[in-house]
DNA sequence: TTAATTTGTTAGTGATTGCTTACTTTCTTA
DNA sequence: TAAGAAAGTAAGCAATCACTAACAAATTAA
């Protein structure tokens, strides 16, 4: 009994986003393909067909659900304006894509123990990827002399590392939703934190 | 054929221990009992009547092998030390702690969204009140102007949020050391950046 | 309409897993 | 040394899971 208009592409991308959904929910091996086969409204032995095997689906998700190069982009759009809103406009970009992805995050979080190396190849397709581009960036600055002398990737790591940090606490752990005022007040302070630190130069007493 | 001097207490923690190394390679749900028992040097049903159920072993494993309060102790003993000087010892021994804990925080993020109840017990005795205690101390120095205003609790989870970062990177995704020379210069180079943030104030050209 | 493709149905297999029952052996301690 | 506590042995149950076989029905394309 298959549905109006259910061809075959479209079975293949609802199990795929049925897996998203219920692996990141439930974890690899708490997902079954029973599960994943009626949350995609086909049968267990159509997803077989499609797949081989549970295993060959996870790596088709991994794959097809991975980051955007969107933030790479990014960048050298934004080279033109002051690092404050350069950083400002990343962060947010930065932000953005973790919440839009925040299903893969929580499968690559959950599995890198697992599968360390497939959860690797997400991790340096995105992250590691952004933490290098961003760190050229820096060292641009430096060059320029906007920016003080600083290793740039420890630098970039520390940047996006605050906001990762907020958002796996936040989003993840405690499952809040942030709005965009809310995000634009965290991530402002971050890069003025990043920029300008928090020690008062005015002197005091 | 129980070997000499294991008695009750130890079986009971050599499970423990074999719980929280296997779950944390394999996960909760691909860590059998009886691999955990073999483990541990007993048989699975030594397993089953000291702790009832596998899921019994796992709350207990969670609650033995928190966190120390050791970091919250930390700051009281810090407070005389230069603003600088006192980042650094919290950021080493938060760095030591998770470097400690390696184990429990890859179950942390693991289970995260299959026991959400559970691993935020964990989240909240640890960094969440870590958070806390760290914004207090900011909040104080404020008064005294050594710092700038800005939300304290913000600043403290972008302070301890780079140092995760690093570790979750580093260490949990990347699998390697960090020796403590490295951990040092990271550590300095993040305390720095927070204080004195990334600007060139000399005027540049 | 015909032929190929895709999906459904039914039933099942073999392996694994958490957990139990019933009974024996070993250790501790009084 | 006697008794209770703790651990072992062996067998297995009931459920689940990934995956398959064989055939029927529906859809699509020629």
């Amino acid at each position: 009994m298959r549905k109006k208009g259910q061809d075959s592409i479209k079975t293949r991308e609802a199990l795929l986003k049925a897996a998203l959904e219920l692996i990141s929910r439930r974890g690899y091996l708490g997902a079954t393909t029973k599960e994943i086969a009626r949350k995609a409204g086909v049968t267990e032995i159509t997803l077989f067909r499609h797949f081989g095997s549970k295993e060959q689906l996870f790596e088709q998700l991994l794959k097809e659900y991975s980051f955007l190069p969107k933030l790479r982009d990014l960048i050298p759009k934004v080279k033109r304006l002051s690092a404050e809103e350069a950083l400002l406009g990343i962060g947010l970009a930065f932000l953005d894509t973790l919440k839009e992805r925040e299903r893969l995050v929580k499968i690559m979080l959950s599995e890198m123990n697992i599968y360390p190396d497939k959860v690797k190849v997400i991790y340096s397709r995105f992250i590691s990827e952004l933490i290098d581009v961003l760190g050229k960036y820096f060292s641009e600055l430096q060059k320029k002399g906007v920016l003080i002398k600083f290793d740039a990737l420890t630098g970039a790591r520390a940047f996006l590392g605050m906001i990762f940090s907020y958002f796996l606490s936040e989003v993840i752990l405690q499952g809040r939703m942030i709005n965009s005022r809310e995000q634009s007040r965290i991530v402002k302070t971050y890069v003025n934190i990043f920029l300008h630190g928090v020690v008062n130069r005015k002197g005091h007493g």
